[in-house]
RNA sequence: GGAGGGGUACCCAAGCGGUCAACGGGAUCAGACUGUAAAUCUGACGGCUCAGCCUUCGCAGGUUCGAAUCCUGCCCCCUCCA
């Protein structure tokens, strides 16, 4: 491949490179380059928001490349502010470890196993003394932590900002001096700590590394940024019809967003498909099937966006029942309020929400619609319950022994 | 160490002796509509044995017929000064 059609394919939906020249150098050089990703242990499950990143990185594996897949288990324990205004609990080592194995279990979705390293910068940071640790914060400023952008946004707004955090992109930026890294890949808001590892390589007498941001995938709410603790996330370990589902309930406006950072369908052709969306051409709706069957069919296979897609119908389109449905046997000495076994059901989280439902006409009994809050139901009675479109559960009632 | 500001429901944020289960916004949920779990509109949004009742406004006490609102102590956060 030239160098142009590398340079290409690496810069496609990238939101910055930093230093365009240098990473044109680096590619000249004509050997694998290092390029190296930090992850955040929090997230158990990576979501899509993780793979636009993924995504990039295999661009680089598929140049000939390597990746370093870094899992930040250290700072993980430190605990990482980055873009949100408020301290986060450090995780113990435990949790650390255990999400770190159900990363690695996830990431080869996306990525060549044979070009990537997985790595944790506990490997060098458990190694570091107290004494080494005040040689690393000596090498920034406090006035130069405070441009970034998230702490000087809490430092004006009166947020506080624990000491701590400002260890964490110094350890960050000390992971790109222990792997020597070429290439670090990171979202805009990482740009300050890939920024930070720069200047550690450069103290360190390194070749700098090229900084390269990947757009941030806006959530399912439509405003922030794509995460598990925001739970605006779809997870790529999520049920096939999960999955389907999340992806149809994206605006058709952000949807666009989501062809360009994580569809494989080409930038001409997204084009292509706006304008037939604008011009009334086609129903948005299907356009965003095809993204939500080409999702799943990444993530599961492409059976499961078919089924997926199926249900998919069946359930909104013409309301009926699905067949897959939990079924559960409660038991009692007399006949059940509906509001009570709505919540035994764990149809809904409080017999409160139950009432709230009944009458707004959500609940239904074997597809009828019900109106009174009151109502009973009899022992040994067997019948499917339905909680709004989504919430369904299929009880049998029992006399208590 | 000194001075000042603040802790309200999932989040943000009003309220500052009764009409407060607590304005408003966001998130969420439901209904309508729709070729969408989109957009839009309407409604709900502490709990319960639900047209009534019970427990909430950092924590613990107190004053009052009555407190989220006043007083005391404690905990936590922020700003400025040192």
């Amino acid at each position: 491949m030239s160098l142009n059609n590398a340079l290409q394919l690496i810069e496609r939906g990238v939101s910055e490179v930093l230093v365009r020249d240098e990473l044109v150098a680096k590619l000249k050089l004509n050997r694998p380059l290092r390029i190296k990703a930090g992850f955040d242990p929090t997230a158990p499950d990576l979501h899509l928001g993780h793979t636009v990143l993924l995504q990039k990185l295999r661009h680089f594996q598929e140049l000939g490349h390597e990746v370093t897949f870094l899992i930040g288990d250290f700072t993980g324990m430190i605990g990482d502010p980055t873009g949100k205004s408020v301290m986060r609990k450090p995780l113990t080592r435990e949790q650390v470890a255990e999400n770190a194995k159900s990363y690695t279990k996830q990431v080869f979705k996306v990525l060549d196993p044979e070009k990537t390293q997985i790595r944790f910068n506990s490997e060098w940071m458990d190694k570091k003394s107290a004494a080494d640790m005040i040689m690393l914060a000596s090498k920034q400023t406090v006035a130069r932590m405070l441009e970034r952008d998230d702490f000087s946004k809490r430092y004006q707004g009166g947020q506080p900002i624990a000491i701590h955090e400002f260890i964490y992109p110094l350890v960050q930026g000390q992971d790109s001096v222990e792997l020597d890294s070429d290439v670090e890949l990171g979202g805009t808001d990482q740009k300050f700590n890939l920024l930070v590892g720069r200047e550690l390589q450069k103290q360190a007498g390194q070749s700098q590394q090229v900084v390269i941001t990947m757009p941030l995938l806006v959530g399912l709410d439509g405003v922030q940024k794509m995460s598990k603790s925001l739970g605006n996330h779809i997870g790529i370990n999520e049920p096939p019809n999960e999955m389907f589902g999340k992806l149809m309930s994206v605006s058709d406006e952000l949807m666009w967003d989501y062809f360009d950072l994580l569809s494989e369908v080409s930038g001409d052709e997204v084009a292509e498909l706006k304008r037939k969306a604008d011009a009334g051409e086609e129903n948005p709706r299907n356009i965003k099937v095809s993204l939500a069957q080409e999702m799943v069919a990444r993530f599961h296979d492409q059976a499961a966006a078919d089924s997926a897609l199926v249900d998919f119908e069946t359930r909104f389109k013409r309301g009926a029942i699905p067949d897959d449905i939990p079924e559960l046997v409660l038991s009692s000495d007399k006949a059940m309020s509906i509001a009570a076994l709505l919540k035994e059901a764990g149809l809904v989280a409080s017999t409160s929400e139950a009432m709230r439902m009944i009458k707004q006409n959500a609940v239904k009994i074997d597809g009828e619609r019900i109106d009174d809050p009151k109502q009973e139901v009899p022992l040994a009675s067997h019948h499917v319950y339905q909680v709004g479109k989504r919430k369904f559960a299929k009880v049998s009632l029992k006399q208590s022994a």
